[in-house]
DNA sequence: CGAGAGTCCTGAAGGC
DNA sequence: TGCCTTCAGGACTCTC
């Protein structure tokens, strides 16, 4: 399950290969994705050159020309996709829906089995596009700090937990980091967000960047794995604290760690630790 | 606007 | 061994 260290260790990967590059052509095998793929995306990117690619939360964005009359190609992970570098000789494997070839040697490959991420084509400015324009600031920039969590909180009695995963407070945090770093910051997953104090907010941003800090720099060692092979090594050599952990001991107190629901989705925390 | 539920999809895991 | 059921999960979208 991609979340933000694994978006940005396969931009990292991709990046070199292919920035300054062509694209040749688009092959599209199923456009079912979360939205349809659009029909005219080959005829949109063919022939232009990728001058970069960035990332807004865990969305990636190739800049296809967009100052010359392309535009950008946002792709997201979704929860099992992956993006990984491929030559012509490689037959195409099961959910590797889509092509992104430059020649023969460097394609770019999309798989993604549940088909929950997307590929889309932004005309003009990206910043603009509705997915990305009400997003929250990225967890690893410079405006990112307890304050921000704190003045954003403020009445709302959303649980502290599911409100850092809503990428318009702060883009980025998923399912597994949100509950790791409530477990470094001490805070119960529980605790409405409006009543958590700005103390509190600062030690939990804090986490949130080391968390994802930290992640990122284990997937970095294990890039070209990662990138070559799909869903490689990396993210999960980190061991968690919690997630995941229901029932065994926490590493700090040795109490049995707690599952519950919050949201539809699966929290883990240890009841003596966060309080 | 905020809160909560629904939705997409497949593979893994568990029950019998 | 094999079939059936349940569940997980990112994030948009809808309803109240």
């Amino acid at each position: 399950m991609p979340e933000l260290p694994e978006v940005e260790t396969t931009r990292l990967g991709l990046l070199p290969a292919i920035k300054g590059r062509r694209i040749q052509n688009i092959i599209v095998r199923d456009r079912r994705l979360r939205w349809p793929i659009p029909d005219d995306l080959s005829a949109l990117a063919a022939g232009r050159r990728v001058l970069d690619m960035t990332r807004r939360g865990k969305y990636l964005l190739w800049d296809v020309e967009s100052a010359r009359g392309g535009g950008f190609l946002l792709c997201h992970l979704g929860m099992s996709g992956s993006l990984f570098m491929a030559g012509r000789e490689v037959a195409p494997a099961k959910h590797d829906h889509v092509d992104i070839v430059f020649n023969q040697q460097t394609i770019v490959r999309y798989h993604d089995p549940r088909r929950f991420g997307a590929i889309l084509w932004i005309p003009g400015a990206a910043a603009d596009h509705p997915l990305l324009d009400k997003l929250g600031p990225e967890p690893l920039g410079p405006t990112f700090d307890g304050a921000h969590l704190f003045a954003r909180s403020r009445g709302r009695a959303i649980s502290v937990k599911e409100f850092i995963m809503d990428a318009h407070i702060v883009v980025g945090v998923g399912n597994i980091y949100a509950s790791e770093a409530l477990f470094s910051a001490g805070i119960r997953p529980t605790n409405p967000a409006g009543r958590v104090s700005a103390a509190r907010y600062e030690r939990l941003a804090g986490a949130i960047k080391q968390t994802l800090t930290r992640a990122i720099a284990a997937g970095g060692s294990s890039l070209r794995d990662y990138v070559k092979a799909d869903g490689g090594p990396g993210y999960f050599q980190l061991a968690a604290n919690v997630y995941g952990r229901a029932g065994a001991p926490c590493a700090v107190c040795q109490r049995p760690i707690l599952a519950i629901v919050q949201g539809q989705r699966r929290s883990f925390y240890c009841p003596r630790c966060q309080t």
